[in-house]
DNA sequence: TGGGAATCTTGTCAATGACTAGATAGTCTC
DNA sequence: GAGACTATCTAGTCATTGACAAGATTCCCA
């Protein structure tokens, strides 16, 4: 896998370092190819290569933060079994890795129908859901597992946003206590 | 208003007006102010005059979501009295006036601080909070009314992103169902 | 060793946001 | 009703960007 390629060697693994340090400091929006290239030391149309255009670009960050949100999940589960630990997981995955879950659930920046992105998503999706009918006795599974995303992704985008400014630094514990109101044990 | 040779006679709300389509068929960064001076018929600079920048026109449109969002959910509650019915107006107001909701939580692409935006986002806040205490007995009313706006807002974006694809077409009514979820009658 | 493929560079183009200066219309005052 | 003042809009310009095309350099493999 070592590529001692021309000038660079590893442009896309460095464009897509540079691409979170740029999105995580200006959002999604405010990342540009040629600021990239730049970063890396490469020409402007160096990136290009590896990703089509900036669609392509954010196409991989996509499937790689769904494939660490998958991680989180699988691990908060396992550490734990306890279906809120999911939940509380996901909203750290989120302030852990702000700059792919905003561009996560942007799809209008990138290829949502990319196989590996499809696959990922599927894959978090499914760990995302397990555990549910262990909390939701007397509620529809499908429904309580809507409203359990619902709960931590909106917990995580307020957040994230700068709408919930009357929380003290633990955005996490906070999580941690909405997800009781929602399943009480 | 008729069109004059010169002066358009209502350029801001033309703009306002063109930004909002625009908007909903492309998102927030579809829109060029270039494209909204077409449509309205002006020069490139004419929507400048009454916006300063692009980032003036998006804190116009934010202040005005705001401003609905209040509206929407006052009229909720004065007609059902029901804080989840304030829930699913939530979810109602960001369906029907999905440009501005898609605005509103992108505080990097406008002014958050204008006073505007300030004002009616601290009513359309209250307004939320209001009759928290009427469902959430026991616990904490504070907490019950982040995880209430946590639950209905991230239904909202999940849905608006496209995410919720196993939901038939009554969005508005799964939303009432998870709204029972969190808070049983 | 030679040729093809992968990688990167250089050059170019249209679109955009922002800025400046100027032209025109509306309004107020006297 | 005339001049002055202000609001509104136009025209021109510049740097930046994404996308594309064509060429140069290096790697890989038979």
């Amino acid at each position: 896998m070592t590529k001692r390629a021309y000038h660079h060697g590893d442009l896309r693994r460095a464009v897509l370092a540079a691409a979170i340090d740029a999105i995580t400091e200006h959002g999604p929006g405010g990342v540009s190819l040629r600021d990239l290239a730049r970063r890396a030391g490469v020409s402007h149309a160096g990136p290009v290569h590896h990703f089509g255009d900036k669609a392509g670009l954010l196409t991989a960050i996509a499937a790689q933060g769904y494939a660490l949100l998958a991680d989180a999940l699988v691990e908060a589960w396992a550490a734990t079994e306890d279906f809120r630990e999911v939940g509380v997981a996901y909203v750290g995955f989120a302030i852990r890795h702000r700059a792919h879950f905003d561009v996560m659930f942007r799809p209008d920046l990138y290829h949502p129908d990319d196989p590996d992105v499809a696959a990922e998503r599927d894959r978090a999706s499914t760990e995302l859901a397990r555990g549910v009918d262990t909390v939701a006795g007397e509620t529809d599974p499908h429904l309580a597992g809507i409203a359990a995303w619902s709960l931590v992704h909106g917990f995580a985008t307020l957040w994230l946003t700068g709408a919930l400014t009357d929380i003290d630094d633990a955005p996490e514990a906070t999580a941690r206590a909405i997800a009781g109101v929602l399943f009480r044990a």
